[in-house]
DNA sequence: TTACTATATAATAATTTACTTATATATTCA
DNA sequence: TGAATATATAAGTAAATTATTATATAGTAA
């Protein structure tokens, strides 16, 4: 009981360090309510395909998000039933819509759309 | 607008990411409903004093905590006008209270009571 | 005053993190 | 098939993080 307990809060320690990134904080919430692949996020963040590509290796790892291929595209989503999805859930609604990265996407003529 | 939800996610993921580390944050979830002195930490994590005091100056720094000096001891307690207080208290209430540690203190007769 | 306790800070070492470039793999399309 | 696009991974590096030990400061109590 006990060690549940330490090992619970050790667990959410783990989910809240990788929230505790802007470059994946802005991407879960971005996931939140949308679908996103590799290289939207690379448009948004003007970082390197290779950086993107190892923040979604954690949040992967760590069961926050799943992917799914369609042709060359791997669209990223939230997996929903994580251990501590409620915990998720009520950070990232307590965050600012960032849609408008989306949007600026679209404008651009980068949106993927499946 | 933009630049201001962009600042706000930014901020609330250095927010996160000081929670983010399981010392903090069963500082934090103690402090939800206590007031802690250090070397009750001390004694709690079994650490050195140095590096429960430098965790104290990461969260008072970020203004998450508020000390209060009562004679040798200096206490230690959350600061409730944070600008994402409502963020950090949604992510501690989602948490097991770790308040046998607590227990486990006065069972030594190292809690220390104002 | 002197000794003791509680806390903070400086300096440092080991580890982790977040990026980069280079390269490999998988898919599409001419 | 071969070129182009999307993604993943390996290797390397600079910066950040978390601990330590040693030392300084502040309060208490003999």
């Amino acid at each position: 009981m006990m060690i549940t307990t330490t090992m619970e809060i050790e667990k959410s320690a783990l989910v809240l360090k990788l929230l505790g990134d802007k470059t994946r904080l802005i991407m879960m919430k971005l996931l939140e309510k949308n679908t996103c692949c590799v290289c939207e996020f690379v448009e948004i963040f003007q970082v390197s395909q290779s950086s993107i590509s190892q923040h979604l290796r954690k949040l992967r790892d760590a069961d926050l998000v799943k992917e799914e291929r369609h042709g060359q595209w791997i669209y990223y989503s939230l997996l929903k039933d994580h251990e501590y999805f409620n915990l998720i859930e009520q950070i990232l609604k307590q965050l600012p819509s960032q849609d408008y990265l989306l949007r600026e996407l679209e404008q651009k003529g980068m949106r993927i759309s499946c």
